[in-house]
RNA sequence: GUGGUUGUAGCUCAGCUGGUUAGAGCGCUGGAUUGUGGUUCCAGAGGUCGCCGGUUCGAAACCGGUCUUCCACCCCA
């Protein structure tokens, strides 16, 4: 006997009713992504492995999923190696391509290979999986959706300005109130690195910081100790730790921090922007904070840096994230292309929209009213009336089988169809309908026409 | 990748320190109700107790492994 089928631990199968939710946020997405002007692509959802491998730091390589070589995949390598069961070693033969671990990267690596196609800025939205071999937990999933926007070709802080509104529009569109969306800029991060003379140090240094909020200053400190980072260091880092008060309080403890450092100011006058422009033009829900200790994401931002926050009612993990990379190209030979993105993570905005009751009730009805079926010559009359309904764009369905009335009613009730319409042997001869309304339970007689604008 | 946790009917869960034929609620199927669902009543179906192995006269329960779930770390959307 064949055990129960399953499927691979962190993926999940989708009813209809989640389908249907999931839409529902793709819709708000991409309605937003193109009234903001970006256009869509898509990428493989495997590339080469020398296209991913490497680009998101050692932790990422180990995330990657990696795809087995078709054929006699061990031919390339030797006894020696297979005896030596270096797994790192080997990978690299038995495996030449990868699952899409980000938008970001793929996205990076289109731009410099259909250079010559495109008008710059381009401006590309993007929504499709990708995949990550990371221990699944609650909002963490090996196989999720990204749905990115970036630009590239502009270093204009004013894009930096337009996500941040993105970012803002989409949540409001949700109806997510209270988002908090959480800037901070890595020039400043150098700066700080520089002023305390770690320089060298700076990943260590800004992965330490970015627990602040999560393990408190001393274990921050301890974690920079343990990293190699001076006594004399964190002494200096002091001030970052008790920077408060309003955005723009906080630039200016800041700038007196990072008063001798170029890279720092520049920092500074780039968030110092963004922020003023922002509380021009306001926000409708979200809100715009700065937060010093915001570190995280990957190697290659090298300004702004994003990171949005579910309201505080829920525990869930970041929602989204995002920055800008001014060598990202670089990677791939194509140098001096400014690029700026931000990223939501469906999958998690589902969750949260789920624990808020946000979804819309009118999102899960898929079928406007069901006729009932009362025999083939009752049914020829009815698929006439469907016929008619479809072209005028009203999702209407026959039930397939005559049976008894009790279960056709409870189909429609169990799908959640808000009309049933009875057209039996009379209704046939006045050439009407009985329409009833599932939730009240009122009925009426109607000719086609009033069923029409009835229904719709 | 490290440490922990979970797994019993379609779903949510009982099942005491190992002891006959494994239970409940909800759901499902049929009937009361041959042109009226959601309420009520009656009847019924459905489980190799995640999987493999071990201990025992006897295992859903104890032990080991494995898969899965969730949690913390790492990292991240």
């Amino acid at each position: 006997m064949a055990s129960k089928p399953s499927i691979p631990k962190g993926t999940r199968d989708f009813n209809p009713q989640e389908v249907v939710k999931r839409n529902y946020i793709f819709d708000v997405m991409r309605k937003a992504f193109k009234r903001y002007g970006f256009q869509p692509i898509e990428t493989p959802s495997f590339e080469n492995s020398e296209t991913l491998m490497g680009k998101y730091g050692e932790e990422g390589d180990r995330l990657i999923f990696k795809i087995l070589n078709s054929g006699d995949y061990l031919k390339k390598v030797s006894d020696e190696e297979l005896a030596a069961k270096d797994s790192a070693a080997i990978t690299s033969k038995i495996s030449e391509k990868a699952l899409r671990y980000d938008l970001t990267v793929p996205f990076a690596r289109y731009v410099v290979q259909h250079q010559n196609e495109i008008t710059f800025p381009f401006k590309r939205y993007q929504i499709q999986p990708v995949w990550r071999a990371d221990r699944p937990q609650k909002g963490r999933f090996r196989e999720f959706y990204q749905c990115d926007a970036d630009v590239v070709g502009s270093k204009s802080l004013w894009q930096e300005v337009e996500l941040v509104q993105l970012y803002d529009s989409v949540f409001t569109n949700l109806r997510l109130r209270n988002t908090v969306i959480k800037m901070n800029n890595r020039k400043i991060l150098s700066g700080i690195a520089e002023v305390i003379g770690e320089e060298d140090k700076l990943i260590d240094f800004t992965v330490a910081l970015d627990k602040l909020d999560k393990i408190g200053v001393e274990k921050v400190k301890d974690e920079m100790r343990a990293k190699g980072i001076s006594e004399a260091a964190i002494e200096k880092l002091g001030p970052l730790f008790n920077v408060s008060g309003s955005a723009l309080e906080k630039l200016n403890s800041l700038k007196s921090l990072l008063a001798s450092s170029e890279t720092g100011m520049k920092g500074i006058s780039e968030l110092e922007f963004i922020l003023n422009t922002i509380d021009e033009i306001q926000l409708k829900t979200a809100q715009l904070e700065i937060d010093v200790t915001l570190a995280r994401g990957l190697n290659y931002y090298t300004g702004a840096i994003f990171e949005v926050g579910a309201p505080a009612e829920v525990s869930m993990g970041s929602i989204g994230g995002g920055g800008r990379y001014d060598d990202l190209t670089g990677i791939f030979g194509l140098k001096d292309m400014s690029g700026v993105g931000i990223s939501f993570g469906l999958d998690r905005i589902y969750l949260v929209l789920e624990e808020l009751g946000l979804f819309p009730e009118t999102v899960l009805e898929s079928t406007r009213a069901l006729f009932v079926n009362f025999g083939n010559k009752e049914a020829m009359y009815a698929m006439r009336t469907i016929n008619a309904l479809r072209e005028e764009g009203i999702a209407v369905d026959l039930y397939p089988d005559e049976t008894k009335m009790g279960k056709q009613m409870g189909y429609a009730d169990k799908r959640g169809i808000p009309f049933v319409i009875l057209a039996g042997e009379s209704e046939m001869q006045s050439r009407t309908y009985t329409l009833k309304n599932m939730k009240t339970g009122e009925q009426q007689t109607l000719d086609i026409d009033q069923l029409v604008s009835e229904l719709k």
